[in-house]
DNA sequence: GTACTATATTTTAATCCTAAAACAATTTTT
DNA sequence: AAAAATTGTTTTAGGATTAAAATATAGTAC
């Protein structure tokens, strides 16, 4: 198990990129890998918010919130949205209450189990909501038309062997 | 240019995983594959930030200014950081107060420019550093080693194409 | 040499995020 | 039914992040 000297910048922004180009001969392929997975993930994740923030004045995490409540038209619970969206109750709480201030959403109390907030998409969030999917689809395909639909497929199943393998060493 | 509706979530912690599994038929491939690709990424990230924590307890955003600093043994100024993360020069400054007051590293004035700062590490945060690269390159190869070497070169080219692609994209 | 301009850094206000504590309401135990 | 445990949400304290304003110094133009 050699070990070289690890040289890695890890943030980098959509505004300029290339996390990879701190590297130095003898780091590992592995670390390599990371670096440019990390460099195009963080690329194409600042397109995205920088588009959101700029043709639609909304931040990511805000547009996600709208993407679950959109597909549960019923509303979902301040616990659900937590779990959905893998973040921290309290974190929902604060999105929550600055969609509801931009009356894109409402939160209403259960009637069942008063414990509970039950949170669904206005109409007027619903209509913008659907206007930002589309076009936030197709920045996603515009961004990957640079691999052919078999490149898409093969990247596709590494990735998926990949994140097979990642998830048990996790543990 | 066919449109089918989203259905996504981003954020995705290191604690649970897959964004992957709010996807419905109809979903583009592309967009897939980004939520793929952002649910490894999110996963693998998640690892690091936790045992980092957990075993150095020092963040993510300090470890990557640390190396910096152990790549310019004689000190890098505050810009200098900031170019190199990728960051803004206040986000620079708040976590060199940070990690100045742990005594990993010192700040002083340029002799030269009087507005320039001068970072480096200290003996403390040089030795500290080597500490923890060394288990971060170890953690890399292990969370990697679901894929075979030749697996891992082809990843990388597909993810250089993406990469130059999507930087062309973005302007 | 004074006034303008450019550069380096810090500060401020906003957003996002977590972990842990505090609260409130429901359910379970006894 | 009272006490205890569980569950859903918010609050608090600590970071990280950006954009924009404020400071401080340096360099240029006249």
């Amino acid at each position: 198990m050699g070990r070289s000297r690890v040289k890695l910048t890890i943030a980098d922004k959509a505004g300029q990129a290339d996390a990879e180009t701190r590297l130095t001969d003898g780091d590992h392929q592995a670390l390599r890998l990371w670096l440019r997975m990390l460099a195009c993930t963080n690329l194409i994740e600042g397109v995205v918010r920088e588009r959101l923030k700029g043709e639609f004045a909304i931040t990511l995490p805000r547009f996600d919130l709208m993407a679950q409540l959109q597909r549960s038209p019923a509303g979902l619970s301040m616990g659900e949205l937590s779990q959905r969206l893998m973040v921290t109750g309290g974190n929902v709480t604060g999105i929550v209450a600055a969609l509801e201030a931009e009356g894109l959403i409402v939160r209403e109390p259960d009637a069942a189990d008063r414990r509970v907030n039950r949170v669904r998409l206005t109409e007027a969030g619903r209509t913008s909501f659907e206007r930002m999917a589309e076009a936030h689809e197709d920045w996603i395909v515009d961004l990957y038309a640079g691999l052919a639909a078999e490149e898409q497929t093969n990247l596709s199943e590494l990735l998926g062997r990949l994140k097979a393998h990642a998830s048990n060493v996790r543990n």
